[in-house]
RNA sequence: CGCGGGAUGGAGCAGUUAGGUAGCUCGUCGGGCUCAUAACCCGAAGGUCGUUGGUUCAAAUCCAGCUCCCGCAA
């Protein structure tokens, strides 16, 4: 088929691939614009546009979708259909119903959950046993279209929110392929979404990352591996910020020490509100991230000291 | 030129302000103790102090350039 693509970030990048695998043609990439980033401010293209470039497709990176530059292109290239993954921009009905088979999107969840811009992290901070990934007929709402196939996976106890969106992100490209297939032989069966047991699944925000010890360590050892690696969950130790890239939920606590206390060097422990958590990988300002045995070696932390 | 921290045996750090013998906690290797041990005791190996140049009798330390890593911010 004769596709145009949509997307920005890495997890779209696979599918770049996949696509043209098995043999279709995808005549243009849309992607957002190149954006500041890192020290020193450096224009950094989209790991889209990075993988289209590879693959000599023409790049499109408009500021909007909605004044009719784009769907100009659209009518020129005369796709069969739009594959929409993690594009990060809202795109208005007339370029939606362009491609003669419209959009298809590819979302990190078991729609109808879990709408919206950070399914994967969402669904790791919530602790769910399950994801997957869900491919949909787009329509104007936010991930609310019919959708056509799905594909599940069970989210393993210490899995962190970046090895799940690398798992799903080839599951998605692998998605997308089966969907094209079973459109193109007119055997998709599109399935309304239950509205009323569905969730949005917000950006994250910094407020997420600061750790509050009087949670359970079930439900910290959830936010920091949801939160890793980025935005990444952070206490304050001795004043200064520390990120835990990495936990375990501890087989011992010490129930009379406060939460937040160090209980334990080897390894390193931290009571919480209901149990206790075992800070594993962990980086300090200005270092690099590291096993927090490492760490203590270089760095004396006395046995009571308490978490912020 | 957005702001800032850093590079020292295999790991994590101190030493740099006031230049002058390379240090700490671990790890590794050998030996000892012990019923035994990731515990304890004794000993050893291992570093051109990121790189290039400069100042100096003398540079990890002072000066200049370069490379790489990281935090903030976006």
């Amino acid at each position: 088929m004769r596709i145009i693509f949509m997307g920005t970030p890495e997890f779209a990048a696979p599918a770049i691939d996949s696509l043209i695998e098995a043999g279709h043609e995808i005549a243009a990439v849309f992607s957002q614009p190149d954006k500041p980033k890192g020290r020193g401010y450096t224009l950094t293209p989209p790991p889209v546009k990075v993988k289209a470039m590879e693959h000599s497709i023409p790049v499109y990176q408009p500021t909007s979708m909605k004044d009719g530059e784009a769907l100009k292109i659209f009518r020129e290239i005369q796709p069969d259909v739009g594959v929409v993954i993690a594009y990060g921009k809202i795109l208005p009905k007339d370029i939606l119903d362009a491609p003669k088979f419209g959009c298809i999107n590819v979302h990190a969840s078991l729609l109808p959950k879990y709408r919206g811009a950070a399914p994967i992290q969402w669904s790791v901070i919530d602790g769910q046993p399950k994801t997957g990934v869900t491919t949909m007929q787009m329509d104007v709402g936010l991930d609310t279209g019919d959708m056509l196939m799905k594909c599940e996976t069970e989210i393993a106890p210490d899995e962190t929110a970046g090895e799940l969106h690398d798992r799903l992100s080839v599951m998605g490209a692998a998605l997308i392929v089966k969907t094209l297939d079973a459109l193109a032989k007119g055997e998709l069966q599109p399935q309304k979404q239950d509205d009323s047991l569905s969730c949005y699944a917000k950006m994250l925000t910094k407020e997420l990352c600061a750790v509050d010890w009087s949670r359970s360590a079930q439900d910290i050892h959830n936010q920091i591996r949801g939160l890793s690696p980025w935005p990444v969950a952070t206490a304050v130790l001795e004043g200064k910020k520390l990120k835990i890239h990495r936990s375990a939920i501890s087989p011992v606590e010490a129930p009379e020490a406060r939460c937040g206390e160090i209980i334990s060097l080897e390894p390193l422990t931290v009571q919480c509100g209901s149990g206790a958590i075992q800070l594993l990988e962990i980086q300090a300002e200005g270092k690099k991230r590291m096993n927090s045995g490492d760490y203590l070696r270089g760095h004396k932390i006395d046995l009571g000291t308490v978490l912020q």
